[in-house]
DNA sequence: GTAGACAAGATTGTTGACAATCTCGCGCGG
DNA sequence: CCGCGCGAGATTGTCAACAATCTTGTCTAC
């Protein structure tokens, strides 16, 4: 790996990591000393973050990272629905033994994680067979699509799995997917993939607008539609 | 607009238009000259476009348009069928009086062409359809995806529209689609948004399948996965 | 005649300096 | 006291020169 893609993965990682806070401001220089690079490295690299909507640049204004809106959220959880239902069917066809022994037993380590009450670890295992999934389903296009759709959800990551009862039903919902791979169903396998994902979307918009609710309710503050740090 | 913002725009669509060849390679130096900027610039502007997987770069040996093969290709309308899908029912939802008319007058337009036996322009006025219920679904995310896989596609542009009998089944598709979103019926129109982008793969896989039985027939020449221009 | 080494030219990669623009605090006038 | 303009410093944008690497054609040895 060229010292150029080391910085624009670092700087992805920093970035999908929370080190670096939507809207916080990137500069050059800064980077270039952190990362010990070259400024014109780190430019690069921001370009290419910039190209993938990690970061947004404005001209003579320099680079901050994305911060994403609840609706913009939404949408992306909308559209990897969909990519995922695809990578779910193309698994049911496509998975071997070996990988579908893979999903199973990260399965099983959900089941653990969800009676441990260990959401954290539960979360981690849940993206890790929504990766076991899009591996089997040996489909690069829709893999990269959703790779990068997963990198600007960052902020929204724990949201969701927070709210009370939810882990239960995720973990049914997962079940219901990889019992579907697994008969060598896809469209059930995508079709629960899809219900799995617009359950997200669901409990993502609702705690948002409770979250709105709180901060409206409270006495002076004029309602903003985002609070900016 | 900035520059190097005018440069990349530039690049891109002469790689849309056919005009920069796939696997042509890009000498910094000549594009620079061609598009009268400095090497700077079109550096940034590669850096871009390799992003968005319109060229591939390789260290110290430059840029070349991408070819994407027939495998990646059948990979891109599968996504491209499940986004469009999205936008369809989301167009089926969300479109304005207005916004309907302006579908249907190009659906109007299809008919015309088609009766005209004018390939060209029915192939104009098909992607105006698509671009047109994206426009409605109002959808900035799966718009922005299907704009980069459609990008990607410019050399399968033509292959499918040519096939006897294609054009009438693909109005006929189009028709449906149009009629469920103008019923408001977002379901199927998602289904039938499906169906076409599936019925265009399979006319491709099956028309790439003969062209390599084509090529392997005839005496001689060995069987290579790829012919190389 | 062919394979391999080599060198010249072409091309990409990197750097530092400078120009253009923005940010922010200060002082001035109201 | 507050808004506004101004300017110094900070930051980004651009460029040209140089270094590193690759490509291509030639020559030599076998």
């Amino acid at each position: 790996m060229t010292v150029p893609d080391g910085a624009y993965e670092t700087l992805r990682a920093l970035i999908s990591s929370g080190e670096l806070m939507p809207n916080e401001r990137l500069v050059e220089a800064d980077l270039a000393a952190r990362l010990e690079v070259s400024r014109a490295v780190v430019r690069q690299a921001l370009v290419r973050l910039g190209q993938d909507r990690m970061v947004v640049l404005t001209p003579h204004r320099g680079a901050r990272v994305r911060m994403v809106t609840e609706a913009e959220a939404v949408e992306i959880l909308q559209a990897r629905a969909v990519l995922e239902g695809l990578t779910a069917g193309a698994a049911a066809r496509r998975a071997t033994g070996r990988e579908l022994a893979s999903i199973r037993r990260i399965l099983a380590d959900m089941d653990r994680k969800l009676a441990q009450d260990d959401l954290l670890g539960y979360s981690e295992s849940n993206a890790a067979l929504h990766a076991a999934i899009i591996a089997a389903s040996r489909h690069e296009t829709a893999a990269r699509l959703i790779r990068g759709l997963r990198a600007q959800m960052v902020r929204f990551q724990f949201r969701t799995i927070l709210v009370p009862g939810r882990p239960a039903q995720s973990f049914a919902e997962h079940l219901a997917i990889v019992d579907a791979i697994a008969a060598r169903d896809p469209e059930t396998a995508e079709d629960m993939m899809r219900r799995h994902l617009s359950h997200v979307e669901g409990t993502l918009s609702h705690t948002t607008a409770a979250k709105q609710r709180r901060a409206a309710t409270p006495p002076g503050k004029p309602t903003h539609k985002e609070s900016h740090v």
